[in-house]
RNA sequence: GCUGAUGUAGCUCAGUCGGCAGAGCGUAUCCUUGGUAAGGAUAAGGUCACCAGUUCAAUCCUGGUCAUCAGCUCCA
C-alpha cells in the first residue's frame, strides 16, 4: 500500500494493514496535518481513524470503499436499532451489498412496513449520538462463549465453521457486539444518509433446505443528496418497468389464465415481426438457412438427448396413441434429426441452421417476471456444424453478426468465457483446443472478454455476450456455446477429403436469446420510445376540425400503400387532446394537418422528442421517414 | 417451490373495524370546430380473484385455492 503525504513523500505500507495503524504512525511523526494524504491514489482524510484509540480501518466515503463501509456499518446501526426494538430477534448476516445492504434475521415477529419506519427512526438516533465502533480480537473459545451466552446460534455456527487459525473479530458500538471482519466507519454518525427499503425472505446460507429467515433490505450513502439521487434513480428504473409500460402501450399481456405464457397485442407483435423480419435479412447475409422443428416430439428422441434425465423437471409431457411426447425445451434435438437426413460432405460445410423455435420450460411460479422469465419463449437459436478446423473463422462470423445486431440497437455489450467444468465430457487436449479456437476468434477480432473459470456446460466452453442497455444495467442475451456431446450422442457424421466419416463440432448460439425477453430489455432500454422501425405506429395524422378529415385520409390512404405504419385521429377533439395522447403513446411523428397545410399540400411536423420541427411538402416528409426506417434509427 | 405482501369498473386506485359499492382516467351519446401535452354535459360500466366456512346478513371475519409483486432458491 502506497501512502502519499502532504509534503511529498512516499510510505510503503505491507498491504492489509489497518489505516488507523497507519494513520498513527504518520500522526506521531508528521502531525495531522500530514494525515490528509493520498493511499493507492486515492484521496483519503486519515483523521477519522485517530477519533478513538480502537483499532478501526476507516476509508473517506468518496470511495467504493468508503461507501462499502458507510453501508456495511449501516447495517449494525440496523441490527442495533432492531435489538432495541425487538429484543431476542436472532441475527444472522447482515453484509453491505452492490447498492446496499441487509441483515437476515430470524425471529418470531414478522417485520411489516411500519416497522421499518419505526426501526430508521430508532436508527436516526444511534446515527445523532455517533456511537464510536471498537474493533476487538478474540480467540476462537471466547468469542463462541460469548456468543452461546447471548444465544445467537447463527454467529455461533458461522464462528464454528471458520478456519482454526481465523481471526476472529467483533465490533461494538454502545450497547451492541456483532461478529464482523470489518471494516466499519470509526462511528455511527458516519452513517448520514440511508432507507430502509423491503422485508424479503431469504434462506439461512442460501439453501433451500434451511430455514427461511426474514431479510431487511436498505441503503447508504455519504450524504442526503447521493441517496436522494439514487433513489430518484430507481425511480427512474421503476418508470421504464417493461411490464408496466407493456400495459400502457398495449405491447403484451399476462393473464391468470396463462401464468408465464404471454398473450402478444397488436402494437407488441408489430415490434416482434420487425425483429424477426431483420433477423432473417441478417442471416441470410450471413449465410444461414433456416429450419423449423415440431414442437412435440417423442420420448425416446428427448432420451437420447439426455434431456429426459437431465431436465425433466423443467419439461411439460404429453402422451399421443398410449405413446410418451415431450413438449421441447430446446431446438437442438429436432435440429440433430434435420442434419441426420442427408450425408454430408466436407464441402458443405460449415452448415448454418436457423431457427425461431418456440420453447416451453416449467419454470418455478416464484421465478417468473414479466418477459424476463416465462413459460414459453422463441429462441432465435441456430446449430452450426463444421470441422475443428473451422472453429476460429466461424466463430468470429458469429461474432460479427452479433456484433452487427447488437450496434443496431445501441447496446454496447462485453464478451464472457467459461471455460472448462470439473464434470466435463472430452478429452482435455479437445477442451484446450476448442477453448483455444474460441479465445482466437475473440482475440482476432479484437473483442476484450473475461474468463470465468470452470464455467463452462460439461458438453463445452461458451461465450456470452452480456448487454448493457441505456441506463447502465446489464443483461446475457447472445450466447456461443460449443458442444461436444450432441454430435456423438446423435452419431452425427461427415464425409472427409480422405474418404472416411468424421465427426462434426457444432455450436449452438443465439443472439436475442428469447425474442420475447429480448422485447422486454428493448421496451426498458428505449423507455418505450422505439425507434421508427419497431413503433408500433409510426405516424399519427392529427386533423384539426372535420374541414380537414378529407385531406387527412387521403394522407393516410398513401402512407397505408406505402406500407407505413400511420392512424388518423379524426375524432371530435381538440389538436391538444389528440397530441397529449400521441404522446403518451410515443408515437413518434405527428402530422398536424389543418387550413394552412391543406392550402399548401404540406403537413405540419410534431416529433415526440424534438416537438414542433415545421413544415414540410407530403414527400419530403415520406423520404425522411422511409430514410429513417431504412438507417434504422 | 419457499417467506412476506397484494387481488375492488377496461386502467390507476379510494372505501366498508359485517348492513344499497366510490373517484379519476378511459368508453358511448350530445354540445362544442379548435393550431402543438387533458373543452363541457349526460350515461353505461362491478359475482369486490375463486371455493368453502362462521353469521339473520360476508367484498369485509376464518380456512383453502389461484394469480400478481418483492426477495430467496432455481435457470443442465
Amino acid at each position: 500500500m502506497k501512502v502519499t503525504l502532504k509534503d511529498g513523500s512516499v510510505k510503503e505500507f505491507a498491504p492489509g494493514i489497518i489505516l488507523g495503524e497507519i494513520a498513527k504512525k504518520i500522526n506521531q511523526k508528521l502531525g495531522k496535518e500530514a494525515l490528509l494524504a493520498v493511499v493507492d491514489g486515492v484521496n483519503r482524510d486519515l483523521s477519522d481513524t485517530l477519533d478513538h484509540d480502537a483499532k478501526v480501518e476507516f476509508v473517506t466515503p468518496d470511495t467504493p470503499e468508503g461507501l462499502h463501509a458507510i453501508r456495511h456499518t449501516a447495517s449494525h446501526v440496523m441490527a442495533q436499532a432492531i435489538q432495541h426494538l425487538f429484543p431476542g430477534v436472532k441475527f444472522a448476516i447482515g453484509p453491505a451489498i452492490e447498492n446496499g445492504f441487509y441483515y437476515d434475521l430470524d425471529s418470531e415477529h414478522t417485520f411489516t412496513p411500519e416497522d421499518l419506519a419505526a426501526i430508521e427512526k430508532e436508527m436516526a438516533k444511534i446515527v445523532k449520538q455517533n456511537i464510536p465502533l471498537k474493533r476487538s480480537e478474540l480467540p476462537r473459545a471466547e468469542a463462541l462463549a460469548k456468543f452461546a451466552a447471548e444465544d445467537e446460534k447463527y454467529k455461533v455456527e458461522l464462528i464454528n465453521d471458520l478456519p482454526e487459525d481465523a481471526i476472529i473479530s467483533t465490533y461494538t458500538q454502545g450497547d451492541f457486539t456483532d461478529l464482523c471482519a470489518g471494516p466499519h466507519c470509526p462511528s455511527t454518525g458516519k452513517v448520514k444518509a440511508f432507507k430502509l427499503q423491503s422485508i424479503a425472505g431469504a434462506y439461512w446460507r442460501g439453501s433451500e433446505k434451511n430455514k427461511m429467515l426474514q431479510r431487511i433490505y436498505g441503503t447508504a450513502f455519504d450524504s442526503k443528496e447521493n441517496l436522494d439521487q439514487y433513489l430518484h434513480m430507481l425511480e427512474e428504473a421503476a418508470k421504464r418497468d417493461h411490464r408496466k409500460l407493456g400495459k400502457e402501450l398495449d405491447l403484451f399481456c399476462i393473464l391468470d389464465e396463462g401464468p408465464g405464457f404471454p398473450f402478444f397485442m397488436p402494437n407488441g407483435i408489430i415490434i416482434q415481426n420487425e425483429l424477426i423480419n431483420y433477423w432473417r435479412q441478417v442471416h441470410r447475409r450471413y449465410g444461414y438457412e433456416e429450419i423449423k422443428t415440431p414442437m412435440i416430439l417423442n420420448r425416446e428422441l428427448w432420451e437420447r438427448s439426455g434431456h429426459w434425465d437431465h431436465y425433466k423437471e423443467n419439461m411439460y409431457f404429453t402422451k399421443i396413441d398410449e405413446g410418451d411426447y415431450a413438449v421441447k425445451p430446446m431446438n437442438c434435438p429436432g435440429g440433430m434429426l434435420v442434419y441426420k437426413q442427408h450425408l454430408h460432405s466436407y464441402k458443405e460445410l460449415p452448415i448454418r441452421a436457423g431457427e425461431l423455435g418456440l420453447v416451453h420450460r416449467h419454470e418455478l411460479s416464484g421465478a417468473l417476471h414479466g418477459l424476463f422469465r416465462v413459460r414459453c419463449f422463441t429462441q432465435d437459436d441456430a446449430h452450426i456444424f463444421m470441422m475443428e478446423s473451422q472453429i476460429k473463422d466461424e466463430i468470429q462470423n458469429v461474432i460479427r453478426l452479433f456484433d452487427e445486431v447488437y450496434a443496431t440497437f445501441g447496446l454496447k455489450y462485453h464478451a464472457e468465457l467459461s471455460t472448462r467444468p470439473e464434470n466435463s465430457m472430452g478429452s482435455l487436449e479437445t477442451w484446450e483446443r476448442t477453448t483455444n479456437a474460441l479465445k482466437a476468434a475473440m482475440e482476432d477480432f479484437g473483442l476484450e472478454y473475461v474468463i470465468n473459470e470452470g464455467d463452462g456446460a460439461f458438453y463445452g466452453p461458451k461465450i456470452d455476450f452480456h448487454l448493457q442497455d441505456s441506463i447502465g444495467r446489464t443483461w446475457q442475451c447472445g450466447t456461443i456455446q460449443l458442444d461436444m456431446q450432441l454430435p456423438e450422442r446423435f452419431d452425427l457424421t461427415y464425409t472427409g477429403e480422405d474418404g472416411l466419416k468424421h465427426r462434426p463440432v457444432m455450436i449452438h448460439r443465439v443472439v436475442y436469446g428469447s425474442i420475447e425477453r429480448f422485447i422486454g430489455i428493448l421496451i426498458e432500454h428505449y423507455a418505450g420510445a422505439f425507434p421508427v422501425w419497431l413503433a408500433p405506429c409510426q405516424v399519427r395524422i392529427l386533423p384539426i376540425t372535420d374541414k380537414h378529415g378529407d385531406y387527412a385520409k387521403k394522407l393516410y390512404d398513401k402512407f397505408f400503400e406505402l406500407g407505413i405504419r400511420a392512424k388518423l385521429d379524426d375524432r371530435n377533439e381538440k389538436l391538444g387532446y389528440k397530441i397529449r395522447e400521441a404522446q403518451v403513446q410515443k408515437v413518434p411523428y405527428m402530422l398536424i394537418v389543418g387550413d394552412k397545410e391543406m392550402e399548401e399540400g404540406t403537413v405540419n411536423v410534431r416529433h415526440r422528442g424534438e416537438g414542433d420541427i415545421g413544415s414540410m411538402q407530403i414527400d419530403e416528409f415520406i423520404a425522411k421517414l422511409q430514410k429513417e426506417i431504412e438507417e434504422k434509427k
